[in-house]
DNA sequence: GCCGTTTTCGGCCCGACTGTTTTCAGTCG
C-alpha cells in the first residue's frame, strides 16, 4: 500500500465521522494527517514497523500509528471497511466535485438517488439537485460548470501547461490595462506543484473594476463564471479557471501570502500570530486587544513581524519549513540563474527533432554556457539508439561542433539503456571514450520492486555511469512510476558518487520533489536537465528548478552550476572523489 | 484525533459566499 492510497483512507474517515456528527477537531485531525501523508518523502510501508519513527511524523498519535501499522499490514483497515459499508458508494464520488461536502453528497444519494458522475449532471441539469437544502440555483449552476470542466479535461493541470498559459493571459492584461501593477500568480503555480487546479492572479489597481472587466473581454477568455470589483473569475479556452483578484498596494503583501497558500502553512502561520496576540488575515495582522490592523506591503515584511525569515513559496507545504526558518536553518534554494549547463539533451542522430548546430545555438539563446549531448544507446530501437561505430561518428560531430560553436561548449555523451539485469548497454571501452554517460531505465519498466532496485542498483556500480536519469520513469498523468526502492537507490549513489537527475520534462518532473527532498537529506548531488529533444526545450529547465527547490535543494548541490572547466574537472574524477568535491562549495 | 519554552487537559485558523438561516450551516480556499 502506497502513502496516496493510506492517505486516501485518512481522508474517506474524515468524511464518514463527519456524516456521523463526530467532533470537528477528530475529523480535522484525520483531514491533516492525510495530507501529512502525500507530502512524505518516504513510503511509510517501508518503516511501519519503526513505531518512533512513525510516532516523530506531524499529526501521528497512538491511534493513527496503529491504524497505519495495520494499513501496512493488512492492506485493509477495520473501521474504514465497517464506515464504507455504513454509508452509499456514491457519497465518496459525488464529493470530488467542487461545491459538494460530505453533508449534500449524501442528501443526494439519499433523497435523488444519485450514485455517480452521470447521475449528478442528469440531476443538476434537470433542476433537482437545486432543491436539496441549503443548495439552491446558483450553486447548482456552479457545481454543473465544475462538473463539466472536470469530465472534459480531469482535475488538475500540468505546470507545463498552467504557466504559460497563466502567463500569456498577464501579458494580455498588461497590454490592455496600464493601470495593472504588482500583477502575479499565487496559488499552487506559485509554489511549483507539478499540477495545478486553477490559476490564481493578483495584482493592484487604482481602478479595480476596470481591470476585472478587461479581464472578462479578453479574446482567450471562454466563460465568465463571476464577475464583481475586486474579484474576477474567467475560464480561458485551455479549459482552465482563473481567478484575478484586485487590491491596494498597502495590502499586496498579506493577499499575496494568504493566496499563495498552502492552506496548512497559512494555518501554521495564523497560530503563531494568535500566540503573539495577533490575528492574520488576507487583510493584514490585527493586534488582539486594540483592534488595530497593520498592512503589509510585501511578504517578507509579515514574515519578520512573526519573527521568521522570508519563506520561500516552494516551501510553504507545513512541511518543516516553520521549524527550519526559526532554527535559521533554511536551505539556500537553487535558483534559475545558478543552471549554466544542461547534462540531457538529443538531437536528430537519434529521437531529436533538430540537427546538433541547431540545438546548440537554441541552448546558447536560452542562456547555457554549455549542454551534453546524449542521444540513445542501441536497445532504443525505436529511437534509433546509435550503434558503438555511430556512437564514435557522433562524438566526433559534437567535438567538432564544440569547436565551431561560438559562445557555447558541448560535451559528448550518451543516455545509454540500464538492461533488464542491470547490464550497460555500452560495453566499457565504448563508454571511457565519452565526457558523460547518463543512464536510463527504458524497458522491462514492470519489475517487481526488488528486481528494479537491484537492477539500478548495480548498473551504478559502474565506474562510467555518470548519472542516473529520470528514476521513475513516469509520465504524468499517463504511466505510473516504476516500483523501486528509492531510498536504497539514493544511498547507493552516495556511496558510489552517481549523480541523480531532476528531469526538468513537464511531462516528466523525476525526480519528483518529495523524492528531491529524500535524496537530499541522504546527501544526494543533482544534476538538472531538460531531456530536451527541440530547440525550445531547453526553456523547460525552469520546471526542474521549481521541483528542486520543493525538493529543498540548495544550488551547490546542483553540478550543473558549476562553470565549464570546473564542471569538467568534477567529471574527471574518479566517481568515488565527486561528492567530496561538490561538498566543499558551501 | 493531536499537542504542549504559557498547558498532559483544554484548546484546536479565518473570512467570504450562498442559502431561506431571524443567528446559522455547508463549503471553499
Amino acid at each position: 500500500m502506497d502513502n496516496r492510497q493510506i492517505a486516501r483512507v485518512f481522508a474517506d474517515l474524515a468524511v464518514f465521522l463527519t456524516l456521523k456528527g463526530d467532533s470537528v477537531f477528530k475529523v480535522r485531525a484525520y483531514e491533516r494527517v492525510a495530507e501529512s501523508i502525500e507530502n512524505l518523502p518516504f513510503e511509510l510501508a517501508d518503516v511501519a514497523q519503526d513505531e518512533k519513527r512513525l510516532r516523530a511524523i506531524p499529526g501521528f498519535g497512538e491511534a493513527i500509528t496503529s491504524k497505519v501499522q495495520e494499513l501496512a499490514a493488512t492492506g485493509k483497515l477495520r473501521l474504514h471497511e465497517e464506515l464504507k459499508a455504513e454509508f452509499p458508494a456514491g457519497v465518496l464520488t459525488l464529493m470530488q466535485v467542487p461545491g459538494i461536502g460530505p453533508k449534500t453528497a449524501l442528501k443526494a444519494v439519499q433523497e435523488l438517488g444519485i450514485k455517480d458522475l452521470a447521475g449528478l449532471e442528469q440531476s443538476l441539469a434537470s433542476g433537482a439537485f437545486a432543491q436539496l437544502p441549503r443548495v439552491g440555483e446558483r450553486n447548482a449552476a456552479n457545481i454543473l460548470r465544475h462538473l463539466r470542466a472536470r469530465m472534459a479535461q480531469g482535475d488538475r493541470v500540468p505546470i507545463g501547461d498552467a504557466l504559460p498559459a497563466a502567463e500569456r493571459v498577464m501579458a494580455a492584461l498588461r497590454q490592455r490595462c496600464p493601470d495593472v501593477r504588482n500583477l502575479t500568480y499565487a496559488g499552487s503555480l506559485r509554489r511549483g506543484r507539478e499540477t495545478v487546479g486553477d490559476i490564481d492572479l493578483l495584482c493592484t489597481a487604482d481602478r479595480p473594476a476596470e481591470v476585472i472587466a478587461e479581464l472578462a473581454s479578453l479574446p482567450s477568455v471562454r466563460d465568465v463564471m463571476g464577475k464583481g470589483d475586486t474579484k474576477g473569475s474567467v475560464v480561458i479556452d485551455s479549459g482552465l479557471q482563473v481567478d484575478l483578484r484586485v487590491t491596494d498596494d498597502a495590502s499586496l503583501g498579506a493577499l499575496l501570502l494568504y493566496f499563495t497558500g498552502s492552506q496548512r502553512h497559512s494555518i501554521r502561520l495564523r497560530e503563531r500570530a494568535q500566540k503573539m496576540g495577533m490575528s492574520l488575515n488576507e487583510y493584514g495582522l490585527t493586534d488582539v486587544a486594540t483592534g488595530r490592523l497593520e498592512h503589509f506591503e510585501n511578504e517578507e515584511a509579515i514574515y519578520s513581524r512573526l519573527g521568521l525569515p522570508f519563506i520561500a513559496p516552494e516551501l510553504r507545504e507545513d512541511a518543516g519549513e516553520l521549524e527550519a526558518a526559526e532554527r535559521g536553518e533554511l536551505p539556500r534554494l537553487v535558483e534559475l540563474a545558478d543552471i549554466r549547463g544542461d547534462l540531457h539533451s538529443h538531437t536528430d542522430w537519434t529521437d531529436g527533432r533538430a540537427p546538433l548546430e541547431e540545438m546548440a545555438a537554441a541552448a546558447r539563446r536560452h542562456g547555457r554556457q554549455y549542454i551534453a549531448v546524449t542521444d540513445h544507446s542501441p536497445s532504443q530501437t525505436v529511437s534509433g539508439g546509435l550503434s558503438v561505430e555511430r556512437l564514435r561518428e557522433h562524438t566526433v560531430a559534437v567535438r567538432r561542433a564544440d569547436a565551431t560553436s561560438p559562445g557555447i561548449r558541448l560535451l559528448a555523451g550518451t543516455e545509454m539503456d540500464i538492461l533488464a539485469d542491470g547490464s550497460l548497454d555500452y560495453p566499457d571501452a565504448a563508454l571511457a571514450e565519452l565526457d558523460i554517460v547518463l543512464g536510463s531505465v527504458h524497458g522491462a519498466m514492470d519489475q517487481d520492486r526488488d528486481t528494479m532496485t537491484r537492477r539500478v542498483i548495480r548498473a551504478m556500480a559502474s565506474p562510467h555511469l555518470d548519472v542516473l536519469a529520470h528514476l521513475t520513469t513516469r509520465l504524468i498523468g499517463r504511466r505510473a512510476p516504476v516500483e523501486i526502492d528509492a531510498e536504497a537507490v539514493f544511498k547507493a549513489a552516495v556511496e558510489t558518487g552517481t549523480v541523480l537527475e531532476i528531469n526538468a520534462s513537464p511531462p516528466r518532473l523525476d525526480l519528483k520533489d518529495t523524492h528531491i527532498r529524500m535524496a537530499r537529506e541522504l546527501g544526494v548531488v543533482f544534476a538538472l536537465s531538460t531531456d530536451a529533444h527541440r530547440p525550445e526545450e531547453f526553456g523547460w529547465v525552469r520546471y526542474g528548478v521549481e521541483q528542486a527547490r520543493r525538493g529543498w535543494c540548495e544550488g551547490w548541490r546542483v553540478i550543473n552550476t558549476l562553470p565549464f572547466e570546473e564542471l569538467s574537472s568534477f567529471l574527471a574524477l574518479p566517481k568515488g572523489e565527486r561528492y567530496a568535491r561538490v561538498a566543499r562549495r558551501d
